[in-house]
DNA sequence: AGGGATGCTATTTTT
DNA sequence: TAGCATCCCT
């Protein structure tokens, strides 16, 4: 590194010139752009290291917020590793673990209860439902998921139902389900994840004392992944700064890729504008990837266009060249990558540090296949997690209501699991009460009195699992409302996956045992709270060495000595819903960059001709992506002709039997009576080919296949012998 | 209360 | 194609 002017402070030596200036920087607002693999993290940490060792700021005078809880806790231990401070009293967090850190402080001036419990996005959506049906609307006409984005997308616009109007009735409808939806939040004593931004900022935004004292206290706000913050995290993050205090932000418009979901690059920009910062600090030099792969990376890059600027740069030498293979069909895709991972492991690469990555998790299936059949152990990044398994949230459920009986969700949850005889029409008539007496489920189930016996039962359940789990240690608390519930009984008769669910609440029992509180006398609602906010790792540790499989938005952040981005076609990367306009193009481009900016040592790229979409064949063109690599980056380890266009399908194609079916689904079959047009086949004498048309019916059946090595042909079934490949 | 039939849809996802 | 949600029936 540059020891000419690295400082003789041991703290900053190993920094190059650009990491040295942005670590540094004096007590003033700053934009770095830090490119992938460019130390950002180490940037990031070194610089709060610096200011609390250079006794330019106190811990408690700090603020540092991430998007995620793993990049908090990783900030918060290389920190700890560096200075000796105490990060847990540090206001090191995400977005909503800081602002719910926040609201449990000024839970009055936020008007909540103190016990107020958070929805995640499973709950919101229930609570939204169950509002339609409340409102005897057709979820035909306003689908959940769509009020829940309409909400979503207000809040996180910093928009409340009462600012909005609208001329159209079916908006008009929407804001008034809106409203409804916070009255109904209000009323149970809970909060969505955008509400504890929007009540946070509102709070401070009304409160200016309140704020006047956060302002003196936070002089340095340092924030990660600066390209995904929204509207209101940055309307959060200036209010919080003010005039006065540094904001410094750390990002990388180039991997911007969560747009989708309401992240503004924009808001760099903004930044530059609002606090009068007058260029970026640049973080170019890359310490991952050989110098062939980022050129690549930086030649798709180069094609979008309102970029900040930004070209990445090694000092580590060229590397091997990109590998570029196009197969027959996502089968044969996917043997070529097992093949080659098979490879690599052989020459002493550990499946770990191989990543196979696709645009859509869809995707993973036919590898999984492959990956089966060939023995390798894998991972794969993406579905439930801990905290969404159902015995989990039924577990959940019962200790929420023990916090807040209001909890309208939580009680529907589980009034009736285990069966207790509370049944639909039961749970009709209390959902009608409540609605009535404008009360929640629980009150109106305890003003029920002597209505319904069994509602009497499940309350006065409730109430003694709340009087007796006080006192107890939170894992005895969880343990008690696990078997008095009868949830774990109810788990052991259950034949199926019992024994499975079992174990899950005993994991659950231990991760309480394993949690420390801030404040021990509310340690339960803390625990929900960690469990809403935090629902756990997306899957258990497969621990043994394994391929990594994963979406491409899940990879962002890692890195791998061998990196294979497959489906690399034009509709599915770029996926065709992005392709409208080029706003959607560019954050695909985005995506394909981070993508390649994943790998250390090798980068292949591979596409299909054929593909299994929607069950049905689709014969793609390779992506443009792959053709604004520079062609002397990469080589091309195989050039297969593509099946001819098929303008018109043999009617008999149509109607084929099953047994086609299966074929066109990649799999092998003993009977070989059907053949689908784009279908892979070997032929004994002339090798690999693609049906691309066909004539004929019955025995007198003629194909016309498109061979690799010997070009189209029309061979007769009845005396060809082909097999499906 | 749960299982089977039916129908619809089909990116990316953290908190 | 397949996964799911919903509905209807037992």
């Amino acid at each position: 590194m540059d020891t000419l002017h690295a400082p003789h402070d041991p703290l900053l030596a190993g920094l190059n010139p650009e990491q040295l200036t942005a670590v540094t920087w004096p007590a003033k607002s700053a934009l770095v752009l830090a490119g992938a693999g460019s130390g950002k993290t180490r940037v990031l940490t070194t610089r709060i290291a610096w200011l609390l060792q250079t006794s330019q700021i106190a811990p408690s005078g700090l603020l540092a917020v991430t998007f995620t809880n793993k990049a908090a806790r990783e900030m918060q231990t290389r920190l700890a590793s560096l200075v000796p401070v105490n990060v847990r009293t540090m206001w090191i967090g995400t977005f909503h673990g800081l602002c719910n850190r926040f609201l449990r402080t000024h839970w009055r001036d936020a008007g909540l209860p103190q016990t107020f419990q958070i929805l995640d996005s499973a709950d919101q959506q229930s609570a939204i439902k169950r509002l339609l049906k409340a409102l005897e609307l057709s979820d035909e006409k306003f689908p959940p998921k769509a009020v829940q984005g309409f909400i979503n997308g207000q809040k996180e616009a910093g928009v409340r139902a009462e600012a909005l109007s609208a001329h159209d009735p079916y908006t008009k409808k929407l804001i008034e389900l809106y409203a409804a939806y916070d009255a109904q939040c209000r009323r149970e004593g809970v909060a969505d994840f955008a509400e504890l931004l929007l009540r946070s900022y509102e709070v401070l935004a009304a409160n200016k004392a309140l704020a006047e004292h956060y302002r003196t206290r936070f002089h340095h706000i340092l924030v990660d992944e600066f390209q995904d913050t929204n509207r209101l995290q940055y309307a959060w993050l200036t209010l919080l700064a003010g005039r006065d205090n540094a904001l410094f932000a750390v990002g990388d418009d180039d991997q911007s890729i969560y747009a989708f979901r309401g992240a503004e690059v924009g808001n760099m920009r903004a930044l530059m504008h609002d606090y009068g910062i007058a260029a970026p600090i640049r973080l170019e030099q890359n310490y991952r990837s050989a110098g062939n792969i980022l050129n690549a990376a930086n030649a798709v890059i180069e094609q979008n266009d309102g970029r900040l600027g930004k070209n990445l740069w090694t000092d580590a030498g060229e590397g091997e060249t990109l590998r570029l293979y196009e197969a027959y069909s996502d089968g044969e895709e996917a043997e070529f990558i097992v093949d080659e991972v098979r490879a690599l492991k052989r020459e002493g690469l550990s499946l770990a540090d191989i990543a196979v990555l696709y645009r859509s998790n869809a995707q993973s299936r036919i590898l999984e296949h492959v990956l089966v059949k060939a023995g390798l152990s894998y991972r794969i990044y993406g579905g439930l997690r801990f905290f969404e398994r159902q015995e989990i949230k039924h577990a959940l459920a019962y200790l929420r209501l023990m916090v807040n009986p209001d909890d309208d969700n939580a009680l529907l949850r589980i009034v009736n699991v285990p069966a207790r005889g509370i049944g639909a029409r039961s749970v009709e008539s209390l959902l009608a009460a409540g609605r009535e007496q404008g009360v929640t489920l629980w009150q109106a189930a305890c003003g029920s009195g002597t209505g319904n016996k069994k509602l009497g039962t499940f309350v006065l359940l409730i109430d003694r699992l709340r009087e007796r789990a006080e006192g107890l240690a939170l894992a005895e608390a969880i343990s008690l409302a696990i078997d008095d519930s009868g949830l774990r009984a109810m788990y052991q008769e259950d034949k199926k996956d019992g024994e499975e669910r079992l174990a899950n609440l005993d994991e659950l029992i231990n991760a309480a045992a394993g949690f420390f509180p801030d404040d021990p006398d509310n340690a339960l609602v803390e625990f929900l709270t960690a469990a809403a906010l935090e629902a756990g790792e997306h899957q258990a540790e497969a621990g043994q060495d394994a391929l990594q499989l994963m979406t491409v938005h899940a990879a962002k952040g890692l890195e791998f000595d061998a990196v294979f981005v497959s489906g690399l076609e034009e509709g599915l990367f770029p996926h065709e819903n992005s392709l409208a306009d080029s706003k959607g193009l560019q954050e695909e481009r985005r995506l394909m960059y981070v993508a390649m900016t994943r790998a250390r040592q090798r980068l292949y790229l591979s596409c299909a001709q054929q593909r299994m979409l929607h069950g049905r064949s689709s014969y793609p063109i390779r992506s443009r992506f792959v053709d604004e690599v520079p062609t002397e980056l990469v080589k091309v380890l195989s050039s297969r002709p593509k099946p001819m266009p098929i303008n018109q399908r043999a009617p008999w194609l149509d109607a084929a039997p099953s047994s086609a079916d299966r074929n066109a689904a990649g799999q092998r079959s003993a009977d070989s009576g059907g053949w689908r047009i784009g279908q892979s086949v070997e032929h004994a004498k002339f090798g690999l080919g693609v049906v691309i048309n066909a004539e004929g019916s019955g025995d007198d059946i003629r194909l016309q296949i498109n061979f690799a090595e010997h070009g189209v042909k029309w061979l007769d079934l009845r005396y060809a012998k082909l097999v499906p490949a």
